[in-house]
DNA sequence: GAGCTGTTCTTTTTT
DNA sequence: AGAACAGCTC
């Protein structure tokens, strides 16, 4: 039976063996593109199927929503029947520990009350802002504060006493900590920290129920399991520590807990522990610069006294493309494939990002001639920036592509606003929205901050009785102050409702219209995106039938127990803090139409997709271009040795999506600071018999109209330069030329930079050139940055 | 607080 | 290299 399951779904015999392995921790090295998640799909299904362990007893932890939909979502499809509630232990981290501090766990003893909401992290930022001018503190590089905060509080929870940059940083960490209590709510990394603290606080779960009795029946876990673990953080580890060490204090001869589902009870009682279970590519971390000091992979094997297994099949790309990945492998056993067929691997020399964009769109153009899908190409680049080029010239050349940056709801303002409406109307202590959302220069009431605070403040010390006074009689209740008052009524007026109200109800509730500025010139498009926003809100917090919304049933049926419509709202807030409310709509999107979670559609739209060398992860195409593979691009500058060991891994990710055919390429004048007009290194370390090299010149000569766009460019630049300095160039140069050929009779090189136009190279060692240029005399540039073109 | 000198960073992005 | 900031002086 169990073998007649393993082998329907054709499973490798390494894959077989990570399904039916029962270590109390293991973990699986999978190389790129060997079945990983559906090894953890199968895992879970077996547990579940065969050996009988309730999905309600599996904790199956992501580090992206994306990663966590896709589960769901291949868990659904093989096996339809499967109820929203059974997989409540699924999702990232972070939500997975939300849903513990709030149904689970005694938030109370931490400091914080079951109606905490989360934080996003600008917010966290603009407190702790807030802070630094209250208490008179001293911050160096408030402008990178956000950024500081998170890549330094590993140092600080590690028990280091003062910031790389000796100053109050770490003097900050405690006091923010003490306002997030005092406004009940948690930044990201609270809930895990939080979480972690009280399950490893030496309660039993049955202590934890006492102290909160509606955390009701039994959750604790038989099994782990986790996907990309190479990607997590410290505080992700302590978290898996936490839950799999939960309850472990109970004493081992009290002959175990009831087991719930009686018949259901896994099989694995003989081991008191719960099983961990993770996959990962240590080959694949990219984003240890966002914090995770050494190799996660490593760190959790060693953690745990995992067992190591591997998935070494390649089923993605073809031979050549696989050898040449070989050679970037920094760990573990080499990739072996599953294709015969030997792919392309090309490398080009472009003269210029510019005509490069002209190539490519020609090169796409007959690539879907050939019968090739549009979505089934993709352009990868460094920097975000270079996106701009290619976008220009797809777009007049009429090539259907799909930039990939995400849109958030902060980039449409009102809606950002009234994000914050919410969150005070469903946690009154946080003030800081509050004060947020009366000085507001653009809506509501634009209050000053003191204003602003009287407002708040004042409504402390005459709790409820004076404000409900004002509405009939005595003093007249101005707008900032009305909206303040609304915001604060907000869960008693709704006390009670299960149902949702309409957006129009909720809309007059606020006094919307008012707050808006209906004289305002953006009001029109305000109240639309207001309104739609509403809509949907109310649509996934009504009571009944949740799913209507698009996206992610799962996640929204959560809402569909009796709670009432206040509580929901707080989920709703709280989901879209965690969750985001992208629109993956790439270029347009600005009326609002698009918000909430992506809908069906531009998915599948046939589109070539540009993206950056970090978004491709986890992705495929038949059909992959690597451009501006430039010394000081691809790799990028580097400062340590660990950071080139990490672009290093980004090349490997980025060949590795490929499919079929790669294409990879480099310009003689890449335009980028930094970026060298040679050929990256990484170019030299691929196998020369597995390239096909073709450089500009043979290039431009098969194809005219290439050399003619060239001319036309440099014609550009050069009269646009000739414009600069009318006059004084014609005559000088005549002289220093001849002065300079004098000096170095042998060879006089010429060179020209945008701004100074033609020179002479005086001198040149590794790191700098100088140049003499007529009407500027001679100037000294750092190799790496220099924009001169040899000539 | 203008003006100086010295220092640090420049990129990638999820929750 | 150049921007952006920190910290000093007057």
């Amino acid at each position: 039976m169990t073998e007649g399951n393993i082998r329907q779904i054709q499973l490798n015999e390494y894959q077989r063996a990570a399904v039916l392995d029962d270590s109390p921790a293991c973990v699986v090295n999978a190389n790129v593109g060997s079945g990983k998640t559906t090894v953890l799909i199968e895992k879970i299904l077996y547990l579940h199927l065969e050996r009988h362990v309730p999905l309600e007893q599996m904790i199956v932890l992501t580090f992206t929503n994306k990663a966590a939909d896709e589960i769901t979502e291949r868990l659904l499809r093989r096996e339809p029947g499967i109820r929203p509630e059974q997989v409540e232990g699924f999702g990232t981290f972070h939500s997975v520990a939300l849903r513990l501090l709030k149904n689970r766990l005694p938030v109370e003893n931490a400091g914080w009350t079951k109606e905490f909401t989360v934080m996003d992290p600008d917010e966290e930022t603009d407190l702790a802002l807030d802070i630094i001018a209250g208490q008179g503190l001293k911050v160096k590089y408030k402008n990178r504060l956000k950024k500081r905060m998170e890549q330094e509080y590993q140092a600080y929870l590690s028990g280091k006493t003062e910031s790389r940059y000796k100053d109050d940083l770490f003097r900050l960490y405690p006091l923010l900590l003490e306002e997030k209590k005092r406004q009940n709510k948690m930044s990201f990394a609270d809930l895990l920290r939080v979480a972690s603290e009280l399950l490893s606080d030496g309660k039993t779960e049955e202590e934890h129920r006492e102290a909160s009795p509606e955390s009701g029946k039994s959750w604790r876990p038989a099994w782990i399991i986790v996907d990309e673990v190479q990607d997590s953080d410290s505080l992700q580890l302590e978290f898996l520590a936490a839950l799999r060490d939960f309850g472990r204090t109970e004493t081992p001869g009290k002959g175990g807990r009831e087991k719930p589902g009686g018949e259901n009870a896994p099989e694995n009682h003989t081991f008191s522990g719960v099983k961990l279970f993770a996959v990962g590519d240590p080959n694949q971390v990219i984003y240890s610069w966002r914090g995770t000091g050494e190799n996660m992979f490593f760190r959790l094997k060693h953690r745990f006294a995992a067992r190591e297994l591997s998935l070494p099949v390649n089923y993605r790309s073809d031979v050549s493309i696989l050898e040449a990945a070989n050679r970037f492998m920094q760990f573990g056993e080499k990739i072996r494939g599953s294709r015969q067929e030997t792919g392309r691997i090309v490398v080009k020399n472009h003269y210029d990002p510019f005509q490069e964009a002209e190539y490519l769109a020609d090169r796409i153009r007959s690539l879907h001639e050939d019968g090739e899908a549009y979505s089934g190409i993709a352009v990868f680049y460094r920097l975000q920036r270079q996106a701009e080029v290619l976008t220009k010239v797809f777009e007049r050349q009429g090539i259907p592509f799909e930039l990939s940056v995400k849109r958030t709801l902060k980039d449409i303002p009102v809606l950002e606003w009234l994000l914050k409406v919410l969150r005070f109307s469903v946690n009154s202590a946080d003030i800081q929205s509050a004060v947020n959302v009366l000085t507001d220069p653009r809506y509501g009431g634009k209050c000053t901050k003191k204003k602003a605070l009287e407002i708040v403040r004042g409504d402390g010390r005459n709790k409820g009785k004076d404000s409900r006074e004002t509405e009939k009689g005595g003093r007249k209740e101005s707008g900032p102050e009305k909206l303040f008052r609304r915001m604060r009524e907000f869960p008693e007026y709704f006390a009670g409702r299960t149902e949702s109200p309409s957006a129009e109800e909720l809309f007059a509730y606020f006094g919307l219209r008012e707050a808006l500025h209906p004289a305002s010139e953006g009001y029109a498009g305000d109240e639309h995106a207001v309104m739609d926003f509403l809509k949907k809100m109310c649509g996934v917090c009504s009571g009944g039938g949740a799913a209507e919304a698009g996206g992610n049933e799962a996640r929204q049926t959560q809402y569909a127990e009796q709670k009432d419509f206040a509580e929901r709202i707080r989920e709703f807030v709280n989901s879209s803090a965690l969750y985001g409310m992208k629109t993956d709509a790439g270029e347009k999107a600005a009326d609002g139409e698009d918000m909430l979670p992506p809908g069906r559609g531009s998915d599948t739209a046939d589109r070539v997709k540009l993206m950056t060398l970090h978004a491709s992860k986890g992705l495929e195409f038949n059909v992959v271009f690597m451009i501006g593979v430039n010394q000081g691009l691809i790799p990028l500058r580097c400062r340590s040795f660990e950071q080139e060991e990490e672009e290093r891994r980004l090349f490997f990710v980025g060949i590795t999506r490929a499919k079929r055919t790669l294409e990879l390429s480099w310009y003689t004048n890449p335009g980028e600071p930094g970026a060298f007009g040679e050929p990256g290194r990484y170019l030299q370390m691929i196998p020369q018999h597995l390239m096909e090299r073709e450089d500009i010149r043979s290039h431009e000569e098969r194809h005219g109209n290439l050399r003619r766009m060239r001319r036309e460019v440099q014609e550009q630049i050069r009269k646009k330069r000739d414009g600069e300095n009318i006059g004084d160039a014609g005559a000088e140069r005549k002289g220093t030329d001849t002065g300079q050929a004098a000096d170095e009779r042998k060879k006089v090189i010429h060179v020209r930079h945008k701004k100074y136009g033609n020179g002479v190279l005086i001198s040149e060692d590794e790191m700098n050139v100088e140049v003499e240029f007529p009407g500027y005399g001679r100037k000294k540039f750092l190799k790496a940055f220099s924009e001169v073109e040899w000539i």
